[in-house]
DNA sequence: CGTTTGCTTGAAGTAGGTCAATGTGAGTGG
DNA sequence: CCACTCACATTGACCTACTTCAAGCAAACG
């Protein structure tokens, strides 16, 4: 039934991040955490359920009693439609939050589904309650990864909008690339992509027979190379230049963050 | 487990010009303000600049100093190509906060332009530590409002990944009429549209000429009518069946926003 | 070793794009 | 009151990027 071996996650690579916490590394890439905010992040990933491919982790429509850290594999958000074809939202990466736009709704908007095996963290909603009321800090944090997130999400609907189908594979490639390379900096360019074609097709929201002949064309051009599951990317520059990509994962701004300390106000 | 309210109840303008804060008022709709709440808020409104159509309020690229609320007319976020074609990502109107995205990358990721004449309140980016330092339940509800906001963006992904051109006519008129009706609940299924074809066109990713036609088509069929530059919604049954279109704005789930009183904890 | 799951390839169809011309109403100036 | 203009809307004729359908292939698994 797997066809895929075991997702590469966070094998010691230098960085000197417990592998038990690939969220917590990921936030403390950006702002060393106080004990307290520690504390408040380690609870987020203290229950873990492994889970299978094909797997539905959130199912569109109930009620969003939890959210969830991504811990291992990668997980989709997605859109059935009744009609046929279903579109992929979002990818989610090991150290990603699912289950956050539950938080306005009230429910679970889209469902999110394994595309690999893996291992979620689910953690209460509330727990999101005592952020907000304790450590401020923590919760701009929070905010200024989510509003990357949505910068990402509007340069997608840009591609998706008025890109090409060139131009929005290009784009996909290098986003991935650049998100991998977040958590393994060292990864060079070359990377694991445990996605069916047809699974890129949802992404892309083109057919699996197009996402077929792309990848042809790309690899007879020279610009990336496969070798099932790994691509890599021969020349990005070309790449980049053909789907206009912006990194918007490099840093994030931290000017705004209210001071660690809970009741000292710095303004 | 989880307290909703309805966002509706309150009296509307039939009218059509904003209140003294029509932002306030949004917020208030979602949960009544403290005091201490409201002179935060009050604060975002401070400043008023009347800002002209077509003028640039936002440059793409620039350092993220200020965020603002519009006050008045519509504005959109864009993103523009080398190439030629531009898309709109986001249409803003009056209520409405922008720059948000700018919290997380320290620049404006996309240029926000008005499409109608208008007014914006500016205020300084750090006015959002003082929110997150002092008031975190409204922290909270501008985080609850954000994420009802990025399931709308998804809906949007969705129907620009797999929607046909109608299917996303259609998701548009919709989702605006919904919108409107927010802040003006008596409004009807008619509705000033202040935006050209070629505007539309942009929105939806589409060509001028093809929205055109579209519009023409769905006038023919009974589907709406447009006395420029009102549109009424003639058959909105058939329109959410054609587009899948679900309200994504009507509630807003604040069960597990903190209290109120700042170092009373809710968990 | 047969079955399944996913990849590849060809041929034909269509939704929507492109190009280009014409129509229309709301100013503006004379 | 009429002409002139300018910004948009409308329409027609053709075009193409992608889809659809369908068949064949490869490799992994039972």
């Amino acid at each position: 039934m797997q066809r895929m071996t075991r997702y590469y996650g966070q094998n010691g690579n230098g960085g000197g991040h417990s592998p038990a916490s690939c969220f917590a590394s990921r936030l403390e890439r950006y702002a060393p955490l106080t004990d307290e905010e520690k504390g408040f992040v380690a609870r987020m990933e203290e229950a873990e359920r492994p889970v299978k491919r094909g797997e539905v982790v959130l199912k569109a429509g109930e009620p969003s009693t939890e959210l969830g850290v991504v811990k291992e594999g990668w997980a989709v958000a997605r859109s059935d439609r009744l009609n046929g074809r279903s579109q992929t939202l979002r990818i989610y990466l090991p150290g990603e939050i699912i289950g956050l736009p539950g938080l306005g709704i009230g429910h679970y908007a889209h469902e999110v589904v394994m595309v690999t095996q893996g291992c979620i963290c689910p953690f209460p909603k509330d727990h999101i309650t005592g952020i907000y009321a304790r450590v401020p800090r923590l919760a701009a944090l929070l905010t200024a990864v989510a509003s990357v997130d949505q910068v990402a999400l509007k340069d997608r609907l840009f591609m998706m909008g008025s890109g090409t189908a060139r131009e929005r594979m290009a784009h996909f490639l290098l986003d991935l690339h650049e998100r991998l390379l977040l958590s393994n900096p060292d990864m060079g360019r070359r990377f694991r992509l445990p996605l069916r074609q047809v699974d890129i097709a949802e992404v892309l929201g083109l057919t699996k027979v197009y996402v077929n002949r792309l990848l042809k064309a790309f690899t007879e051009e020279g610009l990336i190379e496969i070798q099932r599951p790994y691509v890599r990317i021969l020349r990005p520059a070309e790449l980049k230049s053909m789907s206009n990509y912006v990194n918007r994962y490099e840093q994030i701004d931290q000017s705004w963050f209210p001071s660690p300390a809970r009741n000292d106000i710095s303004l």
